[in-house]
DNA sequence: TAATTAATTGTAATAATATAACAATAATTG
DNA sequence: CAATTATTGTTATATTATTACAATTAATTA
């Protein structure tokens, strides 16, 4: 199993998450003969700002702010897909949002934790998961392509930030 | 394991699946005192045309043919919404479009098989895959609390009438 | 029963997310 | 260089979903 659920939903030296997927990124391209042009770039980078994910929209105003013209809708979803084909970012089917990936370069079909007080998103990968349902897939005959797995929860810190839902067993808080 | 997958993909007396689904949806509407109006009947049974999800849209565009009048979006997505809760349908996230539960009666945290051929839709529930979800989660240190999982690929029947896709690496258009 | 309240539906307007179509520009290739 | 290809700009529009408030219908109470 990779995670980056460790630092995701922690303190930790963001620089070097950043730092690491602009290398990362540059890699992939050169080795696929992509551009990673400034807009391109610019939109990894908004992405990378936390490990939280950002909607289409929030990309576009962002990018508007700090460029200092107006960057329209067909822009960033270009960037976007540029940058999903690459395997740099992910889509949150669930969110309408996308995020940075923390490792492109492993092949991974990956799983996301998304942590409903935070915000922030945690990528995994796991054999388990992954194994269980290709199994239970083909125990229904089907022939699994691609899967989207998204787990909304609480992370480690908010858990001890935030009451339970009431429906739980009382008592057995923290 | 818990699946329609033997059903939905094949011919079958599919007014079974519809008198069964009304059936629940009665029942369930009852017992929590919730009406089942003509406007929400309606959109069930809409939804329960066929294995395949409708958008919401789609919903308004039929309601408004069959009813004769002019149906708007608050309409059919406050009955949407309605069904959802009493846990009659699911709406699945990578399609924008919701889909009748075949066993809306049995506690399930469920998985969707989508076929990419033929468009139906079968609804699985496997303790499997949800220990899998919950234990790696559980080791990220990650409480869930609810989940979604859909599965793209090819049922059985659609397995021998389509050909197998190319196997490329994703990469970018040149 | 009539009066009151609560639930549901109707309607207009708009928000949020995403794409199509085509023109302009920049980079790459021969 | 010219020709070609890739990228970006721009306008318009498609698709999915929600807000706000009015009208109506059903349920409850006096
Ligand atoms: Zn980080
Ligand atoms: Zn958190
Ligand atoms: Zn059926
Ligand atoms: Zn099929």
């Amino acid at each position: 199993m990779i995670s980056n659920s460790t630092t995701a939903y922690r303190q930790h030296d963001h620089h070097r998450c950043l730092k690491a997927a602009l290398a990362q990124a540059r890699n992939r391209c050169s080795a696929r003969k992509a551009r990673l042009t400034p807009i391109r770039e610019s939109v990894l980078h908004l992405l990378w700002q936390s490990h939280r994910p950002l909607g289409a929209y929030k990309i576009i105003e962002q990018l508007s702010a700090s460029s200092g013209k107006r960057i329209l809708p067909p822009t960033v979803y270009r960037a976007l897909d540029f940058l999903l084909e690459l395997g740099l970012i992910h889509r949150l089917a669930t969110l309408n949002a996308y995020i940075g990936c923390p490792f492109p370069d492993s092949v991974h079909s990956d799983y996301f934790l998304v942590c409903r007080e935070c915000g922030s998103v945690a990528e995994c990968s796991a054999d388990s998961v992954n194994k269980a349902i290709v199994s239970t897939a083909e125990r229904a005959g089907f022939r699994v392509e691609s899967q989207t797995v998204e787990i909304l929860g609480l992370c480690t810190p908010c858990q001890s930030t935030v009451e339970q839902p009431a429906l739980e067993q009382p008592g057995v808080k923290q």
